[in-house]
DNA sequence: ACTGTCGGGACCACCCGTTTGT
DNA sequence: ACAAACGGGTGGTCCCGACAGT
């Protein structure tokens, strides 16, 4: 129900507020997302988050009635934001082999560079500490990427007996055990040059001999 | 009155009547790590532990004073239970590889079928949020795997540009990711099947043309 | 809702809403005083002194994060209550020895009437069990009664033998005394007049020959 | 060292370990007696004592059957100790005044050398906290002082209008006083110096004139 | 008789997500 | 948007007791 909220305002006055209002509620999430990527969801506490901003207990819950919805709405808006990052290299032109790459490469710079991305992700793997409906890490992502696998089995691309599915899987699991290992959380840099150290190792052995393209 | 001990009471001298404390405090570690496993440290409440094995605070707190003396046994019991696994598979004779494939399956299976395994990796990777010292992840792992590709590759086994600890981090990241990625977290068993497709996945690319082992 | 604030609400224009607040914060440091007082600050239980005025604990830790602040609050309160008691009689003009005695019926009366002073002179002397800076007790007490003692001595109003701080030190622990060692906590009433009875017996020896007040 | 057990042990064999029984209730007694005596009966806490003498909660348990039975063990003990420092005195040979004077210096002298008359005299001030009967504190030197004085008094040694109970409060409380006072609680060396201070102070006015003794 | 092991249960300070009034 | 207050926990502490060895 905190959604809705018809945006356009307009003029008035009588709410000069609601622009600013805007901003805070994005401090907000912003606020609570880099806590829930470093300390998880239960070792989130509202009060250092509103403290964080400045603010009080009482604008949070303006905003957020409580502690779930503030995770629903970063997983979700984390949902949104991936749609293009694992659709739109679905297209029939090109090696589906390297757009299953650039997908991988897209997915490990917004997870280096975005905290809501980490703290999304984070979330739906705690999901069953959470008392609320949150989809699972990763669905989408795998889903599309077996299907390219497929696609790339189906034009020769890749050796018959690789199973989409399951490489797909090897694919999302490192890439999360990866981020999720570092020593250092600030030390996330180093993402997307480990991801493209994975498929050096990988990919020649999903090729046919012969294959080539400008990976590796 | 808890259990049924079914030890035999064996008379070997050492604290003859602390068999039941000890089993006592068996149960509270494995209780103990069965929620840090499935919830993390945050998660778990001390009272639903001691309620799960019949028991009070006030035993709980005779073998353990805190929160965290609980989480630091778990941590070094695993340290020291792991030793041997990343250990013992490096001898001289026999191929390095295998004895990296080797480590890996043995690793996870102890992953699969070890809750503690599991609560001890989780606690080292959430360790910022306790206070006290505790190790890092799959520390000895790394180091492990890392001497053996080196060896490997000086016997020739793999390519020259392999990249040894890069290659060690790459599996580690990936076992560790596969286990947390799982969405039920009771459907652990496909660790070990899930690794071996790793590891075809991956082996042939390491392999210069022409070597051949008993694995893919 | 809690009870009725009797206060006519003021409209000083300072704070408005804080007004309840105030009072709340008042009603708490007052039942807590009177519990440290009677039983010590290890024999106050936080959840007494709130039930006592009907609020909860929540409401106590918004005021204060923890017990150890309401002791601080508590003595520093007194520390700023007695410093013109300490202080005003030490004019230049009059017998300084008035003003020792002037300063005891003061401090006597205080105690006598204040459960806050009875408080924080109780909570200095169990400083040690308190993990916080709190100031030693009597302190300045005994500074300005050492201070007035050497001016009566410079003036020739007492015995040349006499130490000031030496004299300073018993009367500060015999009003201390006695108000501890009352059998009944609530009949203190009597701490003035025993205060008096002490000066009475006390004074003659001071002065040399000849000297006379109004006292005794 | 308190009273004079019997040390005569008894032969027999038959309990081989009663003498070090003896001496390890002593040892209890004790190091409860110095926690009581810096801490109060609600600041310490059993373990700690045990602890401090390489002893279990079990033994402790086996001689007091509750930490009341500790503290009233105490508190008679020094009850039975103080009867011949506060009735051997009252001789009728001798100024009863000096016998004040030398009661005081031996209570002095027993609060400041021996942790057991401290523990004793704040457990009984104490003892609405501890539910158990209890005697109050100073009862009998209080008693005592008042008889001495009313002697005094009837033989002319002292003011006609001095009250014999109210000075006996006045002595008592400056002597409790002055022992809680002490900044340091260790520091409690100088206890009989300041009461032989006192009295200097106070004497003379008690006296009528003509009269002189050792003292002062 | 004396000592230690093991465990019970109540309580306490503190924390924190939430809600109301303004 | 904030100040004020709620109330249910949570980890921790501690006094105590039941036995089992010596």
């Amino acid at each position: 129900m905190p959604v809705g909220r018809p945006v356009e305002v307009r003029r008035t006055g009588v709410t000069p507020r609601s622009q600013g209002a805007q901003a805070t509620r994005e401090r907000i999430v912003h606020a609570a997302a880099c806590g829930f990527d470093q300390r998880g969801y239960l070792g989130v506490n509202l009060k250092d988050v509103v403290d964080e901003i400045g603010l009080t207990k009482g604008a949070l819950y303006y905003f957020f009635p409580s502690k779930v919805d503030l995770a629903v709405e970063i997983v979700n808006r984390h949902s949104a934001a991936w749609v293009p990052i694992t659709s739109q290299a679905c297209t029939p032109s090109g090696d589906p082999l390297d757009a299953v790459v650039e997908i991988g490469r897209r997915v490990a710079r917004s997870l280096q560079i975005d905290p809501m991305a980490r703290a999304a992700t984070r979330l739906s793997i705690e999901r069953h500490l959470i008392q609320a409906e949150l989809p699972g890490p990763f669905d989408d992502w795998i889903a599309a990427l077996s299907r390219l696998l497929q696609l790339a089995k189906s034009l020769g691309h890749i050796h018959a007996d690789i199973d989409p599915i399951g490489t797909a899987e090897i694919v999302v699991a490192f890439c999360y055990g990866t981020q999720r290992i570092s020593p250092d959380p600030e030390d996330q840099a180093g993402l997307v040059v480990k991801v493209d150290r994975f498929w050096a190792s990988l990919l020649p052995s999903l090729r046919p001999p012969g294959a080539r393209s400008e990976w590796v």
